[in-house]
RNA sequence: GGCGGCGUAGCCAAGUGGCCAAGGCAGUGGUCUGCAAAACCAUUAUUCAUCGGUUCGACUCCGAUCGCCGCCUCCA
């Protein structure tokens, strides 16, 4: 089996096929560090932190840059408003990127370049399209000629007669034809600058990921990836640059993933329905999240609301619980004489797991089929555990035990099942109660009195003070060992 | 207007032409319990927006229609 990837090139799925045998080379597009990263810059991260970890699971070597842009008009203008410098502020947002990306477990990448640290990349690379009449200098700015490149438009599919008949370009004078792109500004009195054979000025937006892939990557590498609204133009224009200026293909396969809606709307600042990654994070666990995103596969949009936080939950909780309860069983309380419950139906049931697995990930990393094969073993779990009755056989405790060794494994790809199973638990039904302002000795009081009711029969008693509880949102259980309580979950 | 994508049960969501159309949530029935709750088990789409076509056979391929979304300006 290979793994097939959707390449937005062709839009079709290709099987992967690296130009280093056993060696992934991935270049993906990082934020613009000027404010906290919302869920989208989450869907993403967490998106390649998968692949990355798949294809290492599967045996390929990966090497992942992902950039910085830490120089660019938001920045800039963003800086100025707060009184600080485009560095300052850059700096400060890619640290706060940081803790964002530690909180949801996201490993980091292998090189992660700014943009500011590669100038001199970048103006060597402007210098070659010049030379090969692909660039011009106009004014204090250097373009990209777009139709010296024939093949401009041939990812986001469109074609420069398209593109000037819908133009909502602003006009510019210097500009030769209005798609031609900037690769290098002149900088306007108390902006950042940096030297070039143009004059001061500062980089376009894409001749960064150009050079800087260049440096790392090399000339054509495996795969590049991003938001579907890279497509046009940065992606466009990076294979405009890039494949000008080297004459080689620039990439194999692209990965484009979708947006996150809130109220089937793309989130914007301008509609306001923008949440950041803390605000998520404020009020839900990170693999909460992690489960959510994953529950959808990575091109589609996927739209947040509470109902599917709940939801995500809720199937996060069901993975766990089946994990716990394995987790409770204990070896040395083996009875020797006991026979095994174990079919081999049952063995091959539980086992197929990771075959399941693999063959759900190897179809374009398709997660959400995936959980659906954990949901399946934790069903088979779930039924084998039910099925003993007594002191479990060794055998069976061993097998149980590695099943659930495995589907944590496997869960470990998306982040999730990474901690200990009973106290996830736990700490979630300490948050609830911690969440609801709940005196804990009153309800403690009041299942006292009911204790002593239910040793008397007066069920009438019992049930009543159970009511009350719940009408103020808690759940007893009454188990052997007592009664236990619990916040409801909404 | 150009280009791309999507429409599968109450909701979410897989499905790379051919055994009963995964899985989750919610619902229903059971096990457990004094009764419950939680947990677990079982169960829930003669049908895949609509209409045609190709095929021995289509949710899967092709065409048309309707509806929704994205990109074409900064954007994950």
């Amino acid at each position: 089996m290979t793994i097939q990837i959707h390449n937005t090139l062709s839009g079709k799925k290709e099987p992967l096929q690296t130009l280093e045998p056993g060696h992934v080379k991935l270049y993906v597009c990082g934020i613009t560090s000027y404010d906290f990263c919302h869920i989208g810059h989450a869907r993403s991260a967490l998106a390649f932190d998968m692949i990355v970890r798949y294809l290492r699971y599967r045996g390929y070597k990966v090497t992942f840059v992902r950039n910085f842009t830490d120089i660019d008009d938001k920045i800039i203008a963003r800086a100025q408003e707060q009184g600080t410098s485009s560095e300052e502020l850059a700096n400060r947002f890619i640290n706060e990127f940081y803790i964002d990306m530690d909180r949801l477990g996201v490993d980091r990448p292998d090189i992660e370049p700014k943009a500011t640290e590669h100038i001199k990349e970048m103006t060597d690379l402007i210098g070659e399209l010049i030379g090969k009449g692909m660039a011009y200098q106009a004014g204090n700015d250097v373009y990209y000629i777009v139709d010296s490149f024939p093949e401009y438009g041939k990812l986001s599919k469109r074609n420069l007669e398209d593109m000037k008949a819908g133009a909502r370009i602003t006009v510019n004078e210097q500009k030769k034809h209005p798609m031609d792109f900037v690769l290098w500004k002149g900088s306007k009195p108390g902006e950042p600058t940096w030297d070039s054979p143009w004059g001061p000025g500062r980089p376009g937006w894409h001749i960064e990921c150009s050079a800087m892939s260049r440096k790392y990557l090399g000339e054509t590498f495996d795969i590049h990836g991003g938001g579907q609204d890279l497509i046009f133009p940065h992606h466009e224009n990076e294979i405009a640059q890039s494949e000008g200026a080297n004459g080689k293909p620039f990439v194999k396969s692209w990965i484009h993933h979708g947006f996150v809606t809130i109220r089937d709307e793309k989130m914007s600042k301008s509609l306001g329905n923008f949440l950041t990654i803390r605000d998520i994070l404020d009020h839900y666990h990170p693999e909460i999240l992690r489960f959510f995103i994953f529950s959808t596969h990575y091109r589609n949009p996927l739209d947040f609301s509470e109902s599917a936080m709940k939801d995500a939950t809720a199937g996060l909780e069901r993975l766990y619980e089946c994990v716990a309860a394995v987790d409770s069983l204990d070896p040395a309380s083996a009875d020797k004489t006991a026979k095994s419950i174990l079919t081999p139906k049952d063995i091959k049931k539980v086992m197929e797991l990771e075959t399941r697995f693999q063959q759900a990930m190897d179809n374009d990393f398709n997660t959400a089929q995936a959980q659906g094969v954990f949901f399946d073993t934790v069903k088979n779990i779930n039924r084998l555990h039910g099925k003993i009755t007594g002191a479990p056989a060794a055998e069976d405790i061993r097998f149980l035990k590695n099943a659930t060794a495995l589907l944590k494994k496997l869960a470990a790809i998306m982040g999730l099942l990474t901690e200990d199973a009973q106290s996830f638990l736990a700490a979630r039904r300490e948050k609830r109660i911690a969440d609801s302002d709940i005196d804990a000795s009153a309800i403690d009081a009041l299942i006292a009195e009911r204790y002593q009711c239910r040793l008397d029969k007066n069920w009438a008693r019992s049930d009543q003070i159970r009511d009350e509880l719940l009408a103020r949102n808690i759940e007893l259980c009454d188990g052997p060992e007592g009664t236990t309580w619990s916040v409801k979950s909404k």
